[in-house]
DNA sequence: CTGAAAGCGCTTACAG
DNA sequence: CTGAAAGCGCTTACAG
């Protein structure tokens, strides 16, 4: 185990000094065409890399971002790792993951924190407001991705935060189910504090406002599949007061319920109850689901994320939040009723 | 925008010096407890935390690990990073993520180099001899996830790999359907040059070959769900000639098969036809599927990478390869027939 | 265009 | 137990 070549030993054999050899691998630094190729010779020689380390604490950019989620086994967030990922790779950033199960979102923070980390991306966790503070103090960028700051006590110290058109989206699927004659029409919640889940049932609840309508009936699966089965379970447990369509928060609990709904209850969907999700995951267009669902764009949350990241990176803008469109995409759980 | 407060600060404020400082924050340095006490009351009034980077510079530990990835679709993957990452939290370490889409993982590798890793993990992508070469000079660990290296030119730079007894798994397989009477078995291959699909289907045809069988069909899904389906179409174009069971080389591409055969072909599971897979992804026990599978120890696979890898950050221990038992989980794809 | 020097924020022998 | 000093591998003014 030798360890590796350093700018010195590179400097040596090109017969330049240290310095050069920086900037030979330093973007427009000012070195001599021919210089810089002695020295690129040289450290293809020796294998020689430049330690990013001793660079950022120089430099003071670790071209590192933090990503904090919680659970993977919703679909939506491994395409939303991918993505993002692969978007910060191309700007020559990388992401340090940091899964946390448990509410201990802060002492993995204050982990990432050590790592001089150039910004964090929070997916499916919220920011203490505690440490939303340090981060301020700090400059380091953080954004909330598809959920919004909660103002606590400190919610002077806003955080920028990127999410769906929650509301619109559900107001669309509130519409499109009173359009197509339901009338009895349930609601199932993911984790009842989760912006998502509240905007999402809010514009369901004004779409039925307009027609006269309220909720039907009301569950809560916490974005988790198996308590999403139990909640439809409740949900459809007497057969002389069935709701006539069901609206998840997302997909993933959507397709639990396409489960419960067929092999526990034995219902058609949608014969029997129309069903509509949330995400547009890819197995929601798998033929044994063909869910119809709200579209989040992850390309452009992506895009914002990264737009917000660097703004904040390279000036001193402030906390901003961004909101993209979702579109309704219309597949075959939904079927019209006559009254 | 206030940069951090370093250990001067601390240690001006706590009327120590720096060099105390780092020794309160340091496991087992020793520091009298009453100035330890007034060291960490300074750091907590001043919101000091250590700068990982610059320890990272002199310990030439930085407790990152880099985990290289490329595809996150199948549902195995996401499983892995989340197993993965909280098992190295436990220790203190760090993943560093690389989305590797192309065949330019080593470009990445390259790029994750400068970071000082301590450990490299690679999942779903192969290491290039070269790269291989470069780790093992400068003494970075790596270990092959699911995969095993490939023994080129360069072979004698070998790499730890941890994967499934696959073997092993596919001869299970194999013996079950030859034992339910099966005779006419197709097998739905990953990548061609993928030591998990090869490994499988050597088992598979060595238990058919027990039994005086060959396979019957042989159709490439390259893991791909799409390639897959398109597989599927192919195998079972001929009415006269359809295989009575199907081993696809994941539970993805089975899946995927599943939704063919019954979407697209208008077949029934397992009446006309059993379709078996591997891995016990998350979606393989839901009702719509309940499809027999091979289950890929995750825990075991994971434990089995993080002492790979600590044995060989702590020591100098030669690289390696561990493998891991797996069990057949019968569900509901496979019917016995009667010949 | 190039080199010598200072310094990023730490850890770690070395004395005392 | 504690401090002064050297040094990890770089970048970046500052002179020339």
């Amino acid at each position: 185990m030798k360890s590796n070549p350093t700018a010195h030993d590179v400097a040596r054999l090109a017969g330049v000094s240290q310095s050069a050899v920086s900037r030979a691998f330093t973007e427009g630094a000012s070195v001599a065409p021919a210089t810089r190729e002695r020295i690129l010779a040289a450290a293809r020689e020796l294998g020689y890399r430049p330690n990013a380390i001793a660079r950022t604490l120089i430099t003071r950019r670790s071209r590192i971002v933090g990503l904090v989620m919680s659970y993977l086994e919703n679909q939506f967030y491994p395409l939303v790792i991918e993505r993002l990922s692969q978007a910060l790779q191309r700007d020559g950033y990388h992401v340090l993951l940091f899964i946390s199960e448990t509410a201990d979102a802060d002492a993995i923070l204050a982990d990432i924190l050590q790592y001089q980390v150039d910004g964090i991306v929070m997916a499916s966790t919220t920011l203490s407001s505690g440490l939303a503070h340090d981060c301020a103090e700090a400059g380091i960028p953080v954004v909330l991705f598809n959920r919004v700051a909660q103002l606590g006590a400190m919610g002077r110290f806003s955080t920028s935060s990127v999410t769906s058109q929650n509301r619109e989206g559900g107001r669309l699927v509130g519409e499109m189910l009173v359009r197509t004659g339901h009338r009895r029409i349930a609601w199932l919640a993911g984790q009842e504090n989760a912006s998502t889940s509240l905007d999402r049932e809010a514009g369901l609840c004004e779409a039925l406002a307009d027609a006269g309508l309220s909720l039907h009936a009301r569950g809560v699966g916490r974005y988790d599949f198996n308590e999403a089965r139990r909640a439809v379970m409740e949900l459809f447990a007497d057969p002389a007061d069935r709701p006539d369509a069901l609206f998840a928060a997302n997909d993933h609990m959507a397709i639990a319920a396409l489960e419960t709904l067929r092999a526990d209850l034995g219902l058609r969907v949608p014969e029997d109850v129309s069903v509509v999700g949330f995400d547009n995951v890819p197995q929601a267009a798998w033929p044994s689901f063909a869910l119809t669902t709200v579209q989040q764009d992850v390309d452009s949350m992506v895009e914002a994320t990264r737009n917000l990241l660097f703004e904040q990176i390279e000036g001193e803008v402030m906390a901003r939040s961004e909101t993209v469109p979702c579109v309704l995409v219309e597949r075959a759980t939904v079927q019209a009723r006559r009254n």
